[in-house]
DNA sequence: CCAGGCGACTGGTCTAGGCCAGTATGTGCC
DNA sequence: GGCACATACTGGCCTAGACCAGTCGCCTGG
């Protein structure tokens, strides 16, 4: 199989982790189709062996894929590719990148801006800090298999992520990088949810056609120990973007 | 403090492996309150040779608390206990009565239909019931303080609730009748959630203003022992409802 | 021909170390 | 007093082994 047999290596001078690089090229050879359902994927002494790492790592790669439902073992067997499950995101807090690689497709995105602005008073009351804090602001167009799919603005205190203006998120998921840069985990979020019209300005970005509506998803974002971490307006299309939602 | 001073120890002998008792044990002081919200628990090292387990066996305790959202941690400092998750049904599944009540509305339905029909192939796959079974199909359009907020079309298997053809479903929740007749418990269900376009029916009723969009939602939901109840298809007005959800 | 057993695999768990980058705290110099 | 530096912690990541219980195929004895 291409993974073991390809020029695929690992960069050990990279500050991403390696069981991070490994979980992301596992994932890219889901979502490319190069592994399909149900296939069985080489066994951990076997990528272990031609990745050069030893089998605790490799296996904290696939420990955190199987969490993610992307693999499942079976006990003396090996391990395998799951289904491709529709219904599975979003009981979890996910970002748009894992939400659209779960889902099959190629997440990318189109950076619009990326600024520091001074909190108005309503975006400090929902994040909780004083009216006037600076204030990240991140606006991009989301793609899946480079199609427009969503129109993301994003809102973080400033000193939550003080030089996150001069990362490019064209590839890489905001989330990541609050975890990896600035230790931020994120523990939970308040989402609403409407269906409405898109203004002018969104119809054009995401080439929408007459009369299809959107999905508007506002979101509140806070850490594992309560802190309020960023607010989030989503608007995606209603003609291509099913949201998908455990009750219980 | 009591994990590390007290005689809790680990039973090897067990076939439930070591991690898994290390973390009953935590999860056990986190719930009696012993360990409270943002208290720091020993560093890995100390507890680790407290219980006399490898740092790796210990940190693997501890890895899925923190991605289970009980323990989170800040490197070069500490492992702290999370905030307490109070709101415990976080993502509660609500009737529609529930739901607008909770809103501050008055909830009522106007039946539109009340039927017994053969169940068609997909409905009977949704539900897993043998295609051809008699389904009860229910179509009521829902107010709140008396305006139409939705459309909604209930299926559920007759065999689960015969005699509910002749209930009065006016004024009360479905659910309440299931529940108290057919002693139905409900306990999750799966949505999926889109922006639409109504279609010129769906207009009329609703009392639509041209243009306004609608949230089509669709439910399927088991009981707590894992049998399927009910597929519900709903659509709510774009412009009168939200819906809220929580993630983790 | 079939049954049973052996051996070669699998993932699951565990050990005992190692190095790194963050984070405090004290200490001594300016 | 205040600043730089050393030190001793922390969690994060990684290694190279080990043993166990499943799983499956092959081979041998009946």
């Amino acid at each position: 199989m291409a993974i073991t047999g390809s020029g695929i290596s690992l960069d050990r001078l990279s500050p991403t982790p390696i069981f991070q690089q490994i979980k992301s090229i596992l994932e890219g050879a889901i979502a490319s189709g190069e592994l399909a359902a149900h296939q069985r994927i080489p066994s951990e002494r076997e990528l272990s062996a031609a990745l050069g790492v030893s089998r605790m790592t490799l296996r904290q790669a696939l420990l955190e894929l199987m969490s993610d439902g992307i693999l499942y073992s079976r006990s003396g067997k090996g391990t395998y590719v799951a289904e491709r499950k529709i219904e599975q995101p979003l009981q979890r807090l996910s970002s748009f990148t894992q939400d659209i690689a779960s889902r099959g497709m190629r997440p990318a995105s189109q950076v619009l801006a990326q600024e520091l602005l001074s909190a108005p008073l309503e975006l400090a009351g929902a994040l909780q800090i004083p009216p006037g804090s600076e204030i990240v602001r991140i606006r991009r167009l989301r793609l899946a298999d480079e199609q427009p799919l969503a129109l993301e603005t994003s809102h973080l205190p400033h000193s939550l992520c003080p030089g996150v203006l001069n990362c490019d998120l064209t590839r890489t998921s905001l989330y990541e990088v609050l975890r990896t840069e600035y230790g931020v985990v994120l523990g939970s979020a308040k989402q609403t949810i409407e269906a409405s019209q898109p203004v002018a300005e969104e119809r054009l970005l995401l080439r929408l056609p007459e009369g299809v509506p959107v999905l508007r998803i506002h979101r509140l974002t806070s850490t594992v120990d309560g802190r309020l971490v960023e607010f989030v307006r989503s608007v995606y299309r209603g003609d291509r973007y099913q949201l998908h939602v455990e009750l219980r």
